[in-house]
DNA sequence: CAGGGCCACTTCTCTAGAGATGTATTGCGG
DNA sequence: CCGCAATACATCTCTAGAGAAGTGGCCCTG
């Protein structure tokens, strides 16, 4: 039916407002249970799928998580926390505490699997690399965990006839990493860019970071410069958006 | 029923992926209507719950928007670009021009709606500017609209004590804008932080940007500092994360 | 030819039921 | 007291049907 008793809006969503609003209230904390399926079809006296729905609606907005067979829970929200500009962040000017609280914490981000493969450029990067279309670049895709969760994916694009022969062809680049063998190069970056956006998970972006329902990605692109401005890396990192809060200090 | 016939994922993933790859391929482009609940009914043989699963699929991914009435229809993606750091810049602002006046190019941001009062800080904004528990601070809540869509909601925290009397009371703040008028007062801004996270809108976000399903918002949490390392201002600003880039530059 | 009303088509909401599948607990047997 | 199987319960998938509500095109009227 869709007579509509108490309100305008529909039921599910007067259901869905009603957990939320109870979520906000503290009633549920994190990891708490939510009424079921079962409850809500009792208590509001609907069916099964508009109950689902209902609970669809929490699932979608990231506050709800549905474990199969058990229940549907109330999720909870620790970011680790990214600087962009590391050397000046925190003591420079200190005295500022952060709006997120974020326990950077003792926890450690580890590499799960590292892939090293040459392969032609895709045009995107191809052109802020400036290269020539069918130019070959060096690929390196790692994913990082973080307390047996994988919180980050990231591949990163070097000019192939650049690295040829250095450890960064390696899956181990070494002590300093890939930035140390580019200095080694000559051709050690000196500037970045990062761009920033957001958006829900493909179906295998969802799958290699084990993303619930209703958690965003963000994305971050970051270019490195050398010292004459030219692009020596582009990397594009997936972040589970639950996991991360960036941060950016800079001067006016 | 539940009889798997062909592989092993659900009937409505399978149609999902199915769609996903098509337009994936190019064969529907931005703004393209895709088969709705009826052809996907006829076309695979499931019934209406089922292919409407299919479709709330492609919608959560926001890779699909449908209209009520007309269709489900591809969704388009052409962001602003967000400079975080020349942005800022003091010549912008000291110069007497809006600091949002560099962010677009020939598209236009215009301020919606204003909103100013003076109320008890929040715990977590009380916490960064140095305040105690109950002090008042100055609210600021605007929302700023782009070719008519509302893009950005931003709320700015200040000191009441600090600006009373000033035209940041107002709602509007005269050239240059609030930070303009924190220098008169010899509190410039001079160094930022901004926090970058992302997450699922609700209800009342979703319902104020005018975001369709499956479009996340970014929150950018900036606190600015004056010369003395003081927090003078937090804002906090949820981006429509479809309609934003943000770019970083910064020195090694 | 312009305007307005009608209508076909679309998505949205909801019902009622049923089998599949995964989880956690309980109780029995060793 | 431990281990394992049975079991109750949870979510997940899917069916079939129907009324509500919004959209957009078509036709008829003026």
């Amino acid at each position: 039916m869709s007579g509509r008793e108490t309100g305008r809006q529909p039921k599910y969503q007067r259901i869905a407002a009603e957990l939320r609003a109870a979520v906000e209230a503290g009633r549920y904390g994190p990891g708490d249970r939510l009424p079921g399926e079962n409850d809500l079809m009792a208590e509001h006296g609907v069916a099964r799928m508009t109950a689902r729905q209902a609970l669809g609606v929490l699932q979608a907005e990231g506050i709800a998580e549905a474990r199969k067979g058990a229940g549907v829970f109330v999720r909870d929200f620790r970011p680790i926390r990214r600087r962009g500009i590391e050397r000046l962040a925190r003591e420079r000017w200190g005295a500022g505490r952060s709006i997120w609280s974020a326990d950077i914490g003792d926890r450690e981000l580890v590499v799960d699997s590292v892939e090293v493969t040459e392969e032609a450029a895709p045009a995107a990067v191809a052109a802020v690399l400036g290269l020539g279309e069918d130019t070959n670049v060096c690929v390196r895709r790692r994913r990082f965990v973080l307390d047996g969760k994988p919180v980050l994916l990231s591949t990163s694009y070097l000019p192939a006839a650049l690295v040829a022969g250095t450890a960064i062809t390696r899956p181990d680049t070494g002590p300093g990493g890939t930035y140390a063998r580019l200095a080694e190069l000559g051709r050690g970056p000196v500037r970045f860019r990062e761009e920033v956006r957001s958006r829900m998970p493909g179906a295998e972006e969802a799958e290699r970071l084990a993303l619930p329902v209703g958690v965003p990605v963000v994305l971050v692109a970051r270019t490195a410069f050398d010292a004459e401005g030219l692009a020596v890396e582009v990397n594009e990192m997936v972040l589970d958006s639950s996991a991360y809060v960036l941060e950016y200090d800079f001067e006016a």
